[in-house]
DNA sequence: ATAATCTAACTAACTGGTTACTTAAGTTGT
DNA sequence: ACAACTTAAGTAACCAGTTAGTTAGATTAT
């Protein structure tokens, strides 16, 4: 009767891959709202539009879900992330370009720094070893390339004299901050939406201007956008 | 009948401050170590030494013992850091006195950042009229002064041209973020206690560093440890 | 072709452990 | 007498995880 369009195999209901993944879109936005103790599974199947028992078919427990949570975040960054970093640049161009990349990226996921603040949370009472996992083939990786770039930068004379363990981590603060806690504040204070397009860019400006002028030596020429 | 040898067990303790405070103390732990989901009521009446029920004797339920720590935590700041705004200096003097102390007050007390998060979280996912008070009675304050000590250099023209409304979230960002984010993955990459007296200066140090870069329109004279 | 059978995908309803919070009766120091 | 507690038992709600199925398309046998 019914000519079959893919080779996939159908359940009942339609594509698993479809569901997997509504799964998982639901468990983002429930695990970066409400934490990881915060989050409940009644409320992520609800959201997905599924049985709660689904959840159990595809993910072993709660934790797997979290993971699988996890991995899709931090993979998402270090793809984005990394690309730009294996750019043949000079340093002051590609230290601009991770910055607004690792902007761009959070501001168009801008669940993902809270789920990766609660992660860093869980860490501090008790290292597990899925979070050594993450260190070692998130963390470590990055943190290694950047600070390649800054010694290049520094050997060209065009950074000043940072020390990258510190750098590195203040640079990541001003990057992310606003998306992990500003936000809410800012809305309180000046009424103002701050996700709204002309915001972003206004603080993606902000960010490259702050850094640049943390960074390099002397003043610099304007990145991209004019800063404020 | 029965010559009690310690300072009792059981009964009045003498000092209802001291069981409060210590409660509010345990409850600080806790709240900092499982976010506001995760905590356990149970768990502080057992790390005060004290009875669950009296928890219910001083707090009307969870949430008000937390909102008591909010207050212990933002008040605490909020004294530390307006004193120094309050001084009469030059502004360069007195944003590098502000950034000592609001690094210090955390440095001093590091189960502080991680609740302010929390809170923060919480207000991500529906603004509380407790955290509109939040704002009102320590966030706008403190954003107002350190405005005007922006304001102040930049008249003299000691500061750049940058818009307060991002860079004081991008300072306070520079400051916070070690304690709430980077001591568990510093602790992982390098072996090194992120949190041992040693560091802290280094950190601070940086810190200062940093932000002086950012905002200062020429180089500076040290401010008072040498930077790094 | 058709019926029988298989299997992945999915659900409604339940289970049992956990947790915030209460109650009531008593103890102790001032 | 009174405020500051303790003890112990309990309740109701909640919530992660399970169970015992149902459904629909795919496969196989006839």
């Amino acid at each position: 009767m019914r000519a079959v369009a893919s080779k996939s195999r159908m359940g009942s209901r339609g594509r698993p891959e479809q569901s997997r993944a509504a799964i998982l879109r639901a468990a983002v936005r429930e695990f970066a709202r409400e934490g990881i103790a915060g989050a409940r599974t009644d409320a992520i199947a609800r959201a997905a539009g599924v049985n709660k028992a689904l959840l159990y078919y595809y993910f072993k427990d709660k934790e797997a879900l979290y993971e699988a949570v996890i991995d899709q975040v931090f993979g998402g960054l270090t793809a984005n992330v990394h690309e730009v970093l294996a750019r043949r640049l000079p340093p002051r161009a590609k230290i601009l370009a991770y910055v607004g990349a690792h902007f761009d990226y959070v501001a168009s996921n801008p669940l993902y720094p809270p789920i990766v603040h609660g992660e860093l949370m869980r860490a501090r009472r008790g290292s597990t070893p899925q979070f050594e996992r993450i260190v070692k083939q998130y963390f470590r990786p990055l943190f290694t390339k950047i600070a390649e770039v800054l010694r290049d930068g520094q050997a060209t004379g065009d950074f000043r004299q940072v020390d990258p363990m510190h750098f590195i981590p203040s640079m990541i603060a001003v990057i992310v901050f606003y998306f992990s806690s500003v936000a809410p504040v800012m809305r309180l204070m000046t009424g103002i939406n701050p996700m709204v397009p002309e915001r972003l860019a206004q603080r993606r400006a902000s960010v490259l201007d702050f850094i640049s002028a943390a960074l390099f030596t002397h003043p610099a020429q304007q990145p991209e956008g004019e800063p404020k």
